[in-house]
Parts: structure tokens; sequence; C-alpha cells
RNA sequence: AGGGCUAUCGCCAAACGGUAAGGCAACGGACUCUGACUCCGUCAUUUCAAGGUUCGAAUCCUUGUAGCCCUGCCA
């Protein structure tokens, strides 16, 4: 995925700048999740980036775990990304860490900070620490704490670790400037005490450091050179050059910021999506109608699919939001080349071919991707009652109608040319049947050029035909009315769910597998649900619909 | 005493003082055994605004404006 000739992103030209100046000899990256959810389309571009970088510039790329918070953390979580980000391409060889399997070194660390006179154990409450913290606009005050003595600091710490006080009861915080315009810098809690069983370290622990003290040092240890995280860190930077100042790493990290990846009308954001889990409005953390990796590899996505569109949207730091067409692009783009194009119809209507013998069958070739041999053919029964799509006929054409109409002749994609010649309503004045004579000598593949047709159309054998589900996914939230509502709850969109009942395929649909995905009907790629394979029928999810340019004119 | 960051086409995004790339979307047209694909063409005299510096400004300076982030013992 890499796009030679196009100019370089600023974080490029930064590292360009840092290897030149020689603050750094190789590149060393990393993805750092905390495991408290599944991974989304928005840490695609972080993982993508970083292992991007990495590949680039021929250095490493580490998996670590941000687990510094048991009480958000879940083995189930690590499993997920862990396979997320395999899936994604992303691979970091050897080399997965745990945070918390550096907390020895970064209790070494405090203790270091504490002889310094760079840390102190601070008796205050959570609430009177956000009082002296101050405000945007006022300084805060110093804590009454804050000049105890090292060896005080360095006792009541330890007694911090051997689990002599309740939560809350003391914190060690870092010494540095209570009038700091940036809050960050005032004076913030490194280590807090938290009786609280880790999912890696057990009950080894009853302190746990705090995200702007343990990631410097994460990064340190780990010997990163470039810690790319996003946007809002930007004012914690300051925070994290300080401790890794203070804690005299030879080669300290440098912490760059990028902005997240927003996607048009797609709920974003670990924690919505957490919720729309946990209330039950979505089926799992894999449900289609959400951008999570996993909902997106169910519905059909491709890891490539997925790096491409990563790649298109560029890196910067302007706060943006990507349409969400790009995406379908990508997936289009990837698939169009490389699967099967098969055959279906969502809502039949029959078509009978008059001159053709009943009870005859015959198998027809048929490529299986026109535009890409290697894919191969099948053989596609015929007969006289086929199945075609609704839409695919009209009573009265509008002008530039191309397909089925009395008197007019289509092909049949993959067959034969046939005429329209007449068609049966019920007594509700629908359309149940279309009757029309076919061609013998205009057969698929044979050459055949006595004339032309304008409009060529899917269809179904429909004794053969293999009935199948389609879901048709629309986006989880309301496209007109946006993400949230006034109240700022997100607005749901009703119809996000529509399933297709009838749906007709091509039998050699028959060996269909989980995660296969098909371009067929005229407009649309198709995945086999994963999570349906069980059942007699296939389901499938809709990925993305083809542009069509026939638009119907809105007479009605 | 507030601080930090960002503003270039409907959406992303290049350009790093030398005269506004590219992609998505859209719109024309050609082609077509999928109204898809492909192919050709159109799409910023102007870069949030107003001043200034300069032979020359999206890029530098000034003053505004708008958006995002920060007052967890979350990350």
């Amino acid at each position: 995925m890499e796009n030679e000739g196009s100019s370089k992103n600023f974080i490029e030209q930064l590292i360009d700048k840092d290897l030149a100046e020689g603050v750094y000899t190789a590149v060393h990256t990393r993805f750092p999740p905390e495991p408290n959810g599944y991974l989304h389309i928005g840490h695609a571009k972080a993982i993508l980036l970083n292992y991007g970088l990495a590949q680039k510039y021929h250095g490493k790329f580490n998996m670590r775990f941000d687990d510094t918070n048991p009480t958000k953390e879940k083995v189930e979580f690590v499993e997920s990304i862990k396979a997320d980000i395999q899936w994604l391409g992303a691979d970091w060889e050897d080399r997965l860490f745990f945070a918390s399997d550096y907390f020895e070194q970064m209790y070494e660390a405090a203790v270091k900070l504490i002889k310094k006179g760079k840390a102190f154990v601070c008796d205050l409450t959570a609430e009177e620490i956000r009082a002296y913290r101050g405000t945007l606009t006022e300084p805060g005050k110093e804590s009454p704490y804050r000049n105890r003595s090292v060896e005080e600091n360095l006792e009541l710490f330890e007694n911090m670790r051997a689990g002599k006080y309740a939560d809350g009861e003391k914190v060690l915080r870092a010494k540095i400037d209570m009038a700091s315009p940036n809050i960050n810098m005032r004076d913030p809690v490194i280590y807090r005490v938290a009786h609280i069983s880790h999912h890696n370290t057990g009950d080894e622990w009853c302190i746990y450091p705090m995200y702007d003290f343990a990631h410097p040092i994460e990064d340190a240890i780990e010997g990163i050179t470039h810690s790319i995280c996003t946007l809002e860190f930007e004012d914690h930077r300051p925070l994290y050059d300080w401790v890794v100042r203070e804690l005299e790493y030879p080669v300290p990290p440098r912490q760059i910021e990028f902005a997240k990846l927003y996607l048009t009308n797609v709920v974003t954001g670990k924690r919505y999506i957490k919720k729309l889990v946990e209330d039950g409005i979505v089926d799992g953390w894999d449900d289609p109608r959400l951008v999570s990796i996993a909902a997106l590899r169910r519905r059909g996505f491709t890891p490539e699919s997925i790096r491409m569109f990563v790649d298109l949207c560029g890196i910067s730091k302007s706060q943006s939001s990507v349409d969400y067409a790009m995406l379908e692009y990508c997936i289009r783009e990837d698939l169009k080349l490389k699967r099967p194009r098969m055959m279906a119809v969502l809502d039949p209507i029959k078509l009978i071919i008059d001159n053709y013998p009943e009870g005859q069958t015959e198998y027809l070739d048929a490529a299986n991707n026109l535009e890409n041999e290697e894919l191969g053919t099948r053989k596609i029964p015929f007969c006289r009652e086929l199945y075609i799509e609704r839409d695919d006929f009209m009573e009265e054409p509008p002008k530039k109608y191309f397909r089925l109409f009395p008197g007019n002749e289509v092909r049949l994609m993959h067959a034969y040319f046939v005429k329209c010649e007449s068609f049966v309503k019920d007594e509700n004045g629908r359309v149940v049947e279309v009757h029309c004579t076919y061609d013998p000598e205009t057969k698929a593949g044979s050459g055949f050029t006595g004339r032309k047709v304008k409009g060529t159309i899917h269809w179904v054998p429909a004794p053969y035909a293999i009935k199948a589900q389609v879901r048709l996914y629309e986006n989880i939230i309301d496209e007109e009315k946006g993400v949230y509502n006034e109240d700022g709850s997100l607005n749901l969109n009703p119809n996000s769910l529509t399933v297709v009942e009838e749906a007709f395929l091509e039998p050699g649909f028959a060996g269909a597998r989980p995660y296969d995905s098909y371009q067929f009907v005229r407009n649309g790629f198709f995945c086999v649900d994963a999570k349906d394979t069980t059942k007699d029928r296939l389901v499938f999810n809709r990925i993305v619909s083809l542009k069509s340019s026939f638009k119907l004119p809105k007479a009605q």
C-alpha cells in the first residue's frame, strides 16, 4: 500500500528530520490500545500508520497493551484486539508487550522521582485535589503535603505498595507547577491505590500508575522513537517530556499527535459503540451495522480495502470527517476483480420463455468474472421458467429504459436474447408473470452479431434457484438527522436492518462459505454472513451498492 | 491567567515565498454480456476574514473570526 511518488505526510517529514539530525538512528513505533473494548475503523488508521512507518523506514513495530487500569480491562478484549490487528496485516513479530509487565520498573521510576524531590505522596481526597487544581482560568494551590521530606515520601509510597491504605486514601503526585496554564502540569497524580485484581498481574499490585506517567516509561523501555497518538494528547506532551527528562532516559522517545479518523454519519468512538452493545441495541461488537473491525470483516470488507481506505484518507492534524462513500469505493475497488460475479434476484417476478421446450434444461458456461479469467467459469442451468428482478420489467417504460417492456428485447446475462411478448397481472393489478420468446442464435459466447440490445438483465432458473436471505444494512445512525439528537443521545436509524426474504440465487451459491464475497444483482457486493452458516439458508450481508446512473423519473 | 491545536473545492488532502497536485463525490460523453467496470472531459483566477511585508504570499507579519481539545485517583 505504498504510494510511490506521493508527498510525505507531516510525520514522515518529522522522522526524516530526526534521522538526518541524528536524534534517532532507526525508527521504532508501537500501537498501544487499552484492552477495554473492540477495535474500530479509527484504530485501523493508528495501527496502519504505526506499522506502515516501521515498514517504510525498515524499523520495528511493537504491539503493546496499555493495561494500567484494571477496572476497565478484560482478557476477551486483548484476544479480539490481537485477532483484529493480525487480520489487518500489521505484524508485530515477537514484540507483544503488556504495560503491566513493567509495573516493577515503573515503581522504581517513581522512587527515583521521589528521591530527586520531584514527586510526593499526597493525602488530599479526590475532591480536594480537584479543588486545589484551580480552573482553566485560575491557577491552582499547592497541596499542604507537597513539601514532605524525601524520607517520609519514600516510606509512605512503600506503604502504598504494601497495601496499608484504602483506595483513594493516598496518591503519588509529580511535583511540577500548580500555576501552570497547562492543567496537566499542576502536580498530576501519577500513582493511585486500587485494590483490584488485574487481568495480567492478578493481586500482585494494589497501586497502579496513571497513563501520563506510565506511557512515556513504556515507550522508553521498549526503545520507541516516535510515540504516535491522537490530538487530544497534545496538551500532555509537556508532561510526557517532563517524565522522560526527569527519569533521564538516554534516548527519549518523541510524542507526535495526529487527527483521529471520523466517518460521516457513523458512530466511531469506543464508548458509544460500547453503549450500543451493552444496551442491546446491536447484536454485539461485530454487528454489521457498526464500524468495528470485527463488524466490517463480517460484513465483507477485506483487509486490503481497509488499508486502501486508511491510505487514501491521509494523515494530518486537522479534525476531519471522511465521507463514507470513500470506504465503499475501497471495497468495490478491491473486490471487483477478485471475486466472482454471480446472479441473484431479490424481488422476483417470473419470466416464462414460451418457445423454450417444457422440461428441458441446458447448462450454460458463464465466466465467474468477465474481467478476470483466472476466476474460471461455472455452469448455470437454463430452462423455460426463470426469475428476474421486478425492477427489470416495466409495463410502461420511461424514456431511456433499456430493460424489459412489451416488445423490447434484452440479453439474459450469460444466456440468450429474449423479447417480451406479454405479461400477466393478478387481481390487484400486480404483474406476476412476464412472457417472452428467446432466439437460440443469440446464445452467449456464440459470436452472434446480428443485432444488438441495450439492456442486459440478471436471472435465475426457477426450479434450481437457491433460496437465501439477504440483509440490507444501513448505517445505524440516521443520515438525514445526523449522529446526535439535541439532548446528546444517539440518533438511531429505525431502518438500519432490513431483511429481504425470497432472495433467489444461482445454484452455484450452494458452495458459498463464510466471509465469501460476491458481486451480484445489478448493483451490489454481498458477503456470506459468518454468523449464520449452519442454518439451511444462506444469509448474506450487503457490503455496498454499486453506483447506478439510471434513475427512474420521479413521475408519481 | 487560561492554555494547546486546526482552518486549502460537497468530503479527505498536497503545496514548506516562485504563481493552487491527487483521490472520493458530482456532472457531461464514449464503450459495454451487469445502466457496473473502463475510457475521455468538466469541477478553487483562489486558500476563514481584513490589513501589511515582498518583484512575487495558501505559505511571512498584524488583527480578527470559526471549530476541536484540556479542570479523571480514565486512556
